[in-house]
DNA sequence: ACATGCTGGTTCCTATTGGTAACTGTTGCA
DNA sequence: TGCAACAGTTACCAATAGGAACCAGCATGT
């Protein structure tokens, strides 16, 4: 029996363990909304040079420009992307990942690689649970 | 350098591979809301037994009634929790986590390690983020 | 001079999510 | 007769996510 989850004690009551809203799921909510998991990835797929906001639009068809300056910017705010700003002609901006951001693709390949692996069964439970919801 | 990622092919354009939403997103979405990761966690410390409602509502303070039932009818609709509904009086009802459900929390506590070990740090970019946006 | 396109960003709108509060019914207890 | 515990459901409200459309600076082409 652990003595702490989620990086906080556990206080124990009559039923057992009383646990309360922590970190993991402020950043797991980050990283769950539509795109960060894209621009993340796309990132990670361009290691050594940083990438134009272009190239991020153009390598995620569907996002908007809206969407993917508010991703990046929330991915900056997390201290994971770092943005360059080059004040040329016509102004440059490149992103990359910081050694932050790079850190963090090991431990979370090892949770996609298990949604990978079990997306086929998730998806048909849903489909299972959705049919058996109506009649 | 990988032919997929997040389970889906990559096509290279001019700029490189080009990424479009996939299932990993949508997981992380259902596991990052607020409360999903609680009920997990609480679920996995009781490994043997099965917990009753309001033995959650009791392990969770501040979750209401009505986010607690959302949220355990998510985890049902995913096949991570299974809902055992026992017509005695007063009706019974206990969740417990499934094989696949157990199945996760290997790679999710890889990941949620990763977010213990660096949440000080992101919390530290946050202010220091929103602290440079006012000025 | 003028149109066009790339840059990053903003305004406005709607759909979804999370929240409180109140209601359903049942049984056991006083 | 009234109340609490059980496991929800329904109604309604506020905050957020996401999208279309628009804006402004600067470049090039003619």
């Amino acid at each position: 029996m652990p003595r702490e989850i989620n990086g906080r004690p556990i206080i124990e009551n009559s039923d057992g363990p009383v646990l309360t809203p922590c970190a993991p799921g402020s950043v797991l909510a980050r990283l769950g909304d539509k795109w960060t998991i894209l621009v993340i990835s796309l990132l990670a797929l361009s290691p050594d040079r940083p990438m134009r906001f272009s190239a991020l639009r153009r390598g995620i068809p569907d996002i908007s420009q809206r969407m993917l300056t508010l991703t990046l910017r929330n991915l900056e705010r997390d201290g994971l992307v770092a943005r360059h700003y080059y004040p040329e002609l016509p102004p440059r901006v490149e992103y990359e990942l910081t050694d932050r951001g790079r850190s963090m693709l090991g431990p979370l390949a090892g949770f996609t690689d298990w949604i990978r692996g079990t997306w086929q069964d998730i998806e048909a439970s849903r489909k299972a649970f959705d049919a058996g919801e109506k009649g």
